[in-house]
Formats: structure tokens, C-alpha cells, sequence
DNA sequence: TTTCCATTGAAAATGTATTTTTGCTTCGCG
DNA sequence: CGCGAAGCAAAAATACATTTTCAATGGAAA
């Protein structure tokens, strides 16, 4: 294989956990996953150990590891903080970016507005959760603040955690399309507070479309 | 042992790191930190791990790990950073701290200030360091999002490694005391304008004390 | 003399085995 | 019949051995 094991077990395991694939609070057994990808345990152990820092996972010691848990405060704590930093990111990125930039959100807009949503299980298809990352990861690309993008990345990957449960709810009544496009859009037209208002909108509708999926699966499993 | 070894292992080398102990860019032998510690090669390397993801060291795929490196253009882009993040914290604590809030600003500012700065070698000393640390993170706990307060933490952190730098060009001409007093008194008078002039002004004097220091070792090690 | 290739050594990555801890179950006692 | 303690099994933490990779040095050829 070309990179190493830990590697590729961190990278595999964070997609998976950004989509969803595993419950939240479930417990991570490290033996399983360690079959599971057919590596050894120390390889699991140190890839499980850098999703702790990011905090995709919580490690309790001598008791293993768990996927981090969600909640409506939560999601609600995130989404006013991603308004924040994501306006924040656009603007800069409006004032800074080059033609290159503007190139690469044309790009990948695109890639996001030609790839359908669904999957064959309801949910959102990885392909689209993908494109829909690099895209407003184009966006935010030209703001020339590294420490404001990698807190961007840190929000933005927390935030997908909680996207796939939006699915159930979203029965396409809600345009992603046309609010992506309007982003585009404004940013092209370099226009700061026209995209920022569509951002915000786009991130509030988001945090709109979840919760009350959440709301349901929370009282679900109490009663 | 208490704890787990990976758990001390990672805590003793982030305050290492934090202090300054090793020096930037350095490379990080697990098996001389092995013996150091006197724990096996997996422990260091998961302390490591999670250390990578705090961005406090760098992990080069197949070449080990390195102590992150220090910019001026990081210092500057930091600052910019911890100065949204503190201010919007400071205001929220504000805002919604409550009578133990206040007690534990008051508790920490009065061991702060009892504590005595210049350490043997001429840098901070261990005690200071983790009592004005506790200050500022007393003044930010009282923000009701965790969200912010996590990325306060992070921020803080990087901030603490560029500190030691500080005190070679700090003469005692800047009464960082004096600083502190004013950041407890606006924030007791619950005067959130004037608590965020004065987080301002600290935090950007503490860049103007670090910048010329740092900008001399980037010059020598060049030269 | 310089450059390129090969060999060698050191260090990291991985895999396996052992120890320790924890949580659960069962058995005994009240 | 219920509560508690002890033992047992599963899983995590750690130590150790093995394999792989990278870099540096030395030698040979141009």
C-alpha cells in the first residue's frame, strides 16, 4: 500500500464517521476495527487517538473509545458558531481572492451542482457529501487567514456529522441547489454582503432542516 | 499510576511543548521519548498523535515527528484570531456569569498576581505560566458556548508556546500586572466594551512584545 | 573532481504477545 | 428473596519483536 496503515484507517474511519455510518455514543471496539480493516490494534489505537483531538470521538480511559455524542444544544452551539466563521472566511476570501480562486469555486460548483443528492438508502450519496465539502471549501480557500480556515475545516467536518439526519426530513422541498448557486454567485459578483446573507441563511436553513429530525431521535431513545 | 500511561505521557509533553522545552522544527525520537518516559514505543506515539491533531507537532508520514514550527506570519494571523475569539467570549462571559463566575475571577487574578513572574532561567516560570493561564481561561468560562470556548483553548494553547519567547526582549517594561487588574476590574464591573478594549490592547501588546524576539531567531537562524 | 548508484545503518511503522483493568455474572450469605 | 462480594471473561493498555522505509555515506565511473 502506498501510505501507511494509520494512515488510511484515519482517513476511512473519519469518513464514516462524518457520514453517519456509526451511532453516536456507540462504542468503538478496538479489536473489531481492527479486523474490520485488517490491521493491527496499534494501528486503531493511534488513528482513534487523533479523531479524539479533533473530537469525532471521546476516549475514556481504560473503558475504550466511543463516537462523540450529538444533541440539539449542540448543533444549535455549532451552527451559531459556524455563522461566524464561515461569514467571516467569505469575506476575507472575497477581498483576497484571484482568478485562480474564483476558477476553483466555478469548478466545484459544477462538480456539486451535477452530482445527484441521493443515495440508494435515502441518505445523502458520499459522492454529493464530497462535493458539497469541496465546494464550500473553494469558497473559503482564498481567506488568507491559515488559522480561520482550520477552524472553518474543524466546524464544517462536525457539521456533516449531523447532515445525514437531515435526509429524512428534507424530502427535496428544501433547493440546495439554488442556495448554493446564489453563493456562488455573490461571491463571483464580489459582492461581501450578499454572500454573506446567503450564507448565513444557507447554514441557518441547514441547522433548521436537522433539528427537529434530531429532536425526534432523541426523545426516541429516551422513551 | 493513576492515570493511563498514554494520558501522562501526552499531558507532560503538551506542557513541555507549551513552554518551550523543545525547540521548534525539532524532531521528536519516539524511542529517545520512549526511554525518557520510560514507556513503551505506543504510548509515545498516541500522545504524539493526538498532539498532531492539537497542530502542536507535525507528523511526516513515514519520517517521524516534529515540533510544529513558529512564524511571525503565524504570530500575526494568531493574534487576529485569539482577539475575535477572546473579545466574543469575554462578552458572552460577561453577559452570563454568575456570582461563582466572578469568585473564580477574583480567586485566579489574586494567585496570579501573588505569583512571582522571572523563573531561575530568565523565562516564565512554570507556576506563572499556569496561573495566568488559569486567569484568562477564569474570565472566558462563563461563555455559554462550548463551541467557543474549545476553539479559545486551542488558540490559547498555540499562544503559550510563543510566550517563552516574550520574556528575552520584556524587560519589565510592560506591566502585564497592570493589564491583568484592568481585564478583572472592567469584567466585575460587568463594562463589556471597556473588558474588551482592555482584552484587546493585552493580547495585541503581547504579539508587539513577541513579534521583535521571534523575528531576530528567524534572522539568526538564517543567517 | 563530480555525480550517481549501491550499500548500510538508524528510526519509524506494524504486528504480536502479555498484563492489567473493568464490567458482568454467579454464588453465597443475610 | 434481595444484596453484596468474589471470580470470570472481555477488552484495553502496554511491552516487545519484526518489518519496512528513508537517508547518509562511501565507492566507482564518467
Amino acid at each position: 500500500m502506498s501510505a501507511s496503515a494509520t494512515q488510511t484507517v484515519y482517513e476511512q474511519l473519519r469518513v464514516s464517521l462524518l457520514a453517519g455510518q456509526y451511532r453516536p455514543e456507540a462504542k468503538l471496539k478496538i479489536s473489531e476495527l481492527g479486523s474490520a480493516f485488517s490491521v493491527s490494534t496499534g494501528a486503531i489505537r493511534e488513528a482513534l487517538a487523533r479523531l479524539t483531538a479533533e473530537g469525532l470521538v471521546t476516549a475514556m480511559p481504560q473503558r475504550g473509545f466511543r463516537v462523540a455524542p450529538v444533541s440539539v444544544a449542540d448543533l444549535r452551539d455549532l451552527t451559531e458558531m459556524r455563522i461566524e466563521i464561515e461569514t467571516k472566511c467569505l469575506r476575507r476570501a472575497i477581498a483576497n481572492g484571484d482568478l485562480a480562486w474564483e476558477a476553483a469555486v466555478v469548478a466545484a460548483h459544477h462538480r456539486l451542482a451535477v452530482t445527484p443528492i441521493a443515495a440508494a438508502d435515502g441518505g445523502f450519496s458520499p459522492t454529493w457529501i464530497l462535493a458539497h465539502g469541496d465546494f464550500h471549501a473553494a469558497l473559503a480557500r482564498a481567506c488568507d487567514s491559515a488559522w480561520m480556515l482550520r477552524v472553518r475545516d474543524l466546524l464544517f467536518a462536525h457539521n456533516e456529522r449531523y447532515l445525514d439526519l437531515a435526509r429524512k426530513t428534507d424530502r427535496g422541498n428544501r433547493d440546495a441547489a439554488r442556495e448554493h448557486r446564489e453563493l456562488m454567485e455573490a461571491a463571483l459578483a464580489r459582492d461581501p454582503d450578499r454572500a454573506v446573507a446567503a450564507m448565513t441563511a444557507h447554514i441557518g436553513r441547514t441547522r433548521d432542516t436537522i433539528e427537529p429530525a434530531l429532536r425526534r431521535a432523541e426523545t426516541d431513545e429516551v422513551g
